[in-house]
DNA sequence: TCTAATAGTTAATTTCGCTTAAATATAAAA
DNA sequence: TTTTATATTTAAGCGAAATTAACTATTAGA
């Protein structure tokens, strides 16, 4: 097998692995929170930095009629605040509260928090030796980022 | 920063920057076929070998009566096939039909094919060395798996 | 053997998130 | 200034997917 082959096929096995358990962890939270698909996107959403309500709503594929009705349902409960943008009264400004951000950290900790288990199976050496290279990998992706962005 | 604190910390990141690529793709591509959360974790199931519809729901977190229906859908659709278990009459097996399992490479092409614009960037010898430290990373997670399985 | 438990299906109903359409407010363009 | 475009909200209604409840078939237990 060439280099090449085997490191694709092997980032491959890697993601199967690593997504299948996270993905399982993080929706079970949702689905225990209550939240449906579009309220967890969203709060990711204005966690990394929300434009508008058109904006998450492009983001998560429905019409900003949705998107308006499902941040209206977040606002009740205390999730997020809207609040009118001073540069475009017609845009609304939406920042997580408090409560907002718990559900980011406890879905975060739902998602990753099986990695705890692997890290006490590794040895000290192990351990370095993946985190250089799992760094290397992030900042490629980085760079990758800003050359396709994922927000349109 | 301590050894451990950096591993954790590093897989955190990676997970994020990985995961919010993957899942925006994988959603995407469910949501152009037409396929709902549950109907895309249902084959998934399937594909890593299923259990009978009851299992299916357990793990989707549904009732059986909505998993039965679900499947009912993917039934007509081509996508699997469902058989009277010879062990036990009352269970069905189920399995993917060629279809079916065109959907599962497909989404996992979605998922992961943003992966091939990074190894673009990468030399031979990155390469390798990443390779290394995530088949060392696939072990353990597998070990994991082993002592204490995903499915209940 | 008789009874209880399990697996699956079906039908009726409910829930929920989405769309369309109409309305308001603001900003940008002509 | 008048017109057009953009951002958001609200109301009405639709449809997909879920639940509950009732029923059949099969298996396991008393």
């Amino acid at each position: 097998m060439q280099v090449e082959d085997e490191f694709t096929e092997t980032l491959r096995i890697f993601m199967e692995t690593f997504m299948r358990r996270s993905m399982r962890n993080f929706l079970l939270y949702a689905k225990e929170k209550g939240f449906s698909m579009s309220q967890i996107g969203a709060l990711f959403h204005i966690y990394r930095g929300s434009g508008g309500v058109t904006d998450i709503g492009d983001d998560l594929g429905v019409t900003s009629a949705a998107a308006s009705q499902m941040l209206e349902r977040l606002v009740q409960q205390g999730f997020i605040l809207r609040s009118e943008s001073p540069q475009d009264r017609r845009v609304k400004q939406i920042i997580l509260t408090d409560k907002g951000r718990q559900i980011i950290r406890e879905s975060m900790v739902a998602r990753e928090g099986w990695l705890e288990g692997l890290e006490t199976t590794l040895s000290e050496a192990e351990k370095e030796k993946i985190t250089g290279a799992i760094k290397l990998l992030i900042d490629k992706a980085t760079q990758l980022d800003e050359r396709q962005p994922i927000a349109k």
